[in-house]
DNA sequence: CTCTCACGAAGTGTCGACACCTTGTCTCTG
DNA sequence: CAGAGACAAGGTGTCGACACTTCGTGAGAG
């Protein structure tokens, strides 16, 4: 595992590293649950364990040549973040992605990132929103140059950057545990032609927005940013109710 | 336990149902560890454990004649909603209550029930609307009468009621979640005077907005009933950072 | 050949035990 | 008399074991 594909095994951690930050100051109980958590969290939102899998715990216990009580916290914060579901008495497995659960999560995203929008315009100074733009600059590239993941990738610090100016310690760990959901169906989401070029465009506003202490402005594109993302998902017959 | 108060006691059921229905869903794991942790949950709630107290899973265990294993998981479970923090190889507390804290928690709150009114407005029936208009009957009735016990369970009804016509059950998870919290510093919130009637006001114009389904102005309105409470609670002097 | 029911494999929830760590106390030194 | 450090008490995280439940399989009845 150490090592790995050598360069790339570094990218991938600092995504990881991405995703779990806001989550790891919670972690109840021990590392070694929590590790086991991360590690099935990646796999999960990856797609490596697809929706359905039995994740049951003497298997896991196994695999990971512990004792199931370390799994069995794992798999209760696996469930916590929406990912697992543990039925009483019955074999845990990965949880279904459902349309209808992507419209959820969509909208309280939408909801909470307005949210944030305006807190950053209340609460950020210049200077951090000027470091937001920066960000805006990353993005704009990346979609000029028709890179997916990289634009997906400065869209996840973009956000996490614009929650942590929101000074709401509370809303980052609700928004990061939303956003480990979205991971599972985030390709769904980019892929579409000529989104990133829309999403561009509403990054540009929103950056504007910021810039002009403009809180109601800012909320609204930042709410429609999301929702357009929700939009595109409907609309891609790539999705499949899997499971 | 069982019989208790009398009548007394089956209110009090009630009540508990209603903070903790939505929840129930999702409990992982055994009805054990639930127990404990609805058991738990209400005593922190209702200030019978006080911010700062000690709940180590040994205590507990004794005190609940179980083993630790349930008592973890229900800690675990507490910890999720923010009740307890479960510091690594250190005793578990009951969380305490900052005003800072209160504040993100409001914030989050009133954003996620102005996207609830609006989810109303989309989705719900005339009949579900003129429903709702009940609970606001009865709020009225409480506020002339000055019952603010009867006023807050009223108005924890009509919010359950409002949450689960959004058609959002994500959302309905979260906010129950947020209202466990909530619970714990809800006398601050309603005790200022003149604060039940500008409470039933604004009950009042959102159920005509639900009325009229005026989207925008139920969200809005929604929105500032909840800041209102922050309002309240921010300047009461009854406030004490209680550790 | 299909449906029912009993059996067995395997997983879950719970338990008691144990090593390690943390913390408050108590002693010893300066 | 104050402060550092050893010690004991008690808590945490992890483990392996055990009864109970669930589910798949296969034998037997219709």
């Amino acid at each position: 595992m150490a090592g790995g594909t050598g360069l790339n095994s570094d990218v991938r951690e600092l995504r990881q590293e991405l995703l779990f930050s806001a989550l790891r100051g919670i972690e109840g109980s021990s590392s070694l649950a929590f590790a086991i958590f991360e590690n099935l969290a990646v796999q999960i939102v990856e797609g490596r364990l697809p929706p359905g899998h039995e994740v049951n715990s003497a298997d896991l216990a196994r695999q990971f040549s512990t004792s199931r009580t370390p799994v069995r916290e794992a798999l209760l914060l696996l469930e916590r973040e929406g990912l697992v579901i543990v039925p009483p008495r019955r074999r845990p497995f990965v949880s279904p992605v459902a349309l209808t659960q992507v419209r959820e999560i969509y909208e309280i995203r939408g909801s909470l990132y307005g949210l944030v929008s305006e807190l950053v315009v209340a609460r950020a100074t210049d200077e951090e929103i000027a470091a937001l733009a920066q960000w805006g600059q990353l993005l704009a590239q990346d979609a000029e140059q028709g890179d997916v993941d990289g634009y997906f990738w400065h869209n996840v610090g973009f956000r996490n950057a614009e929650a942590s100016l929101s000074r709401n310690t509370e809303l980052q760990r609700r928004l990061s545990s939303l956003g480990l959901q979205m991971h599972r169906f985030r390709h769904l989401s980019l892929s579409l032609p000529g989104r990133l070029l829309h999403s561009v465009a509403d990054h540009d506003r929103l950056l504007r927005a910021y810039a002009d202490r403009d809180a109601a402005l800012a909320a609204a594109v930042s709410r429609s940013l999301v929702l357009r993302g929700l939009r595109a998902i409907e609309k891609s017959d790539r999705f499949r109710e899997s499971s």
